[in-house]
DNA sequence: TAGCCCAGAGAACGTTCGTTCCCCTATAGT
DNA sequence: ACTATAGGGGAACGAACGTTCTCTGGGCTA
């Protein structure tokens, strides 16, 4: 196994170990016998565990945000119904078997007060997704497009927490509907 | 110094150390210099660190909604000014020096996942607030009070989970305008 | 074949943390 | 005044964790 595939392997093993359980509570031994990759190579590969943790991190924010955006943009559907899309999607993560919540409001909570890194990856990621949904409210003819982009935010934050705490993916709907009558009331 | 004191002493430095840091980052021992409170009569009080934890929560979680409930009620507003007022009061707390987000999402975040009494306590705490929201709602005439109540909750943990990773209580205008939208579409 | 280097396995180290134990003092009851 | 007891201070213990070190074996090169 070379060093690169030591990598995905870890951070294959870190996504799975610390989305699942929280960050303190995956030990360095359990991320190297789940990724299979021996002691040595893992701290050749991340000096140490925060760095792993802050790389995890920014590979579960491209993935998420480019399967989100994939989903999106296959429906085929005008810009209305773009940003609706994006709640369709939410309900399929939820309905996902291991699904516990947004990651990176799980981290902010656990480790957001302690390490700095890592606050600043979750508002990174959080200011990406924000910026997203600005983009899908740019085509659209609404007043205070931002107002709305932020509006919007709040619903993919509120019912990815809700879904988490009360393991109920009807979350989702709640939230497309609130955003549709958001979309249909900025509409001019 | 007996032994009720020292229960309010450690939970009150329990509060302040746990909301501000998280639960793991906050050890006996500075429970115990913040307290006042001497490691024996600590033990005696709560005889595992998860039991202070479980008692910090849930005396939070009884204040919390104590002073959201006053503070909605001495408005002495009409039902669906209350609804809209708790979007107020979320405001003012947001715009709290230490305002940190939710406590209970940033412990189930941190602990949920390991510590079922910990995921127990925070879900109790979201279905009370939702109970509360849902009985502003039943005042009102609206259609499908129930959808209601989970939808203002929706944009109740939205906010306070983004005005803690944004550091901006605007959040909670945002909610509020939100809500008065949903309030209008479900009047009947 | 001999020498060299890299990688793997895991022992070892130092620290931190929750919890328990020990010793000393101060006080209350007789 | 003497003893019994509870409480405070803090040392000690055992486990867990992140990180480093050591030993060993295997493949590559001269």
């Amino acid at each position: 196994m070379d060093t690169d595939e030591a990598r995905v392997r870890l951070l294959d093993a870190a996504e799975e170990l610390f989305y699942e359980r929280g960050i303190q509570a995956v030990g360095i031994d359990e991320l190297r016998s789940t990724s299979g990759v021996s002691l040595k190579r893992l701290y050749q590969c991340f000096p140490a565990k925060q760095q792993l943790v802050e790389e995890y991190l920014r590979r579960r924010d491209d993935r998420w945000r480019a399967r989100l955006a994939a989903y999106v943009t296959e429906q085929g559907v005008p810009p209305e119904d773009r940003v609706l899309a994006v709640f369709d999607w939410l309900r399929t993560w939820f309905d996902e078997p291991n699904f516990r919540g947004c990651a990176f409001v799980n981290s902010y909570g656990e480790l957001g007060a302690t390490e700095p890194g890592i606050a600043e990856v979750v508002r990174a990621h959080h200011a990406a997704v924000r910026d997203y949904l600005a983009g899908l409210v740019a085509d659209l003819q609404v007043r205070e497009p931002g107002e709305l982009g932020e509006q919007l935010w709040l619903l993919v934050v509120g019912s990815a927490t809700g879904a988490a705490i009360t393991e109920n993916a009807a979350m989702a709907g709640r939230a497309r509907a609130t955003a549709q009558l958001l979309l249909t009331a900025a509409r001019r």
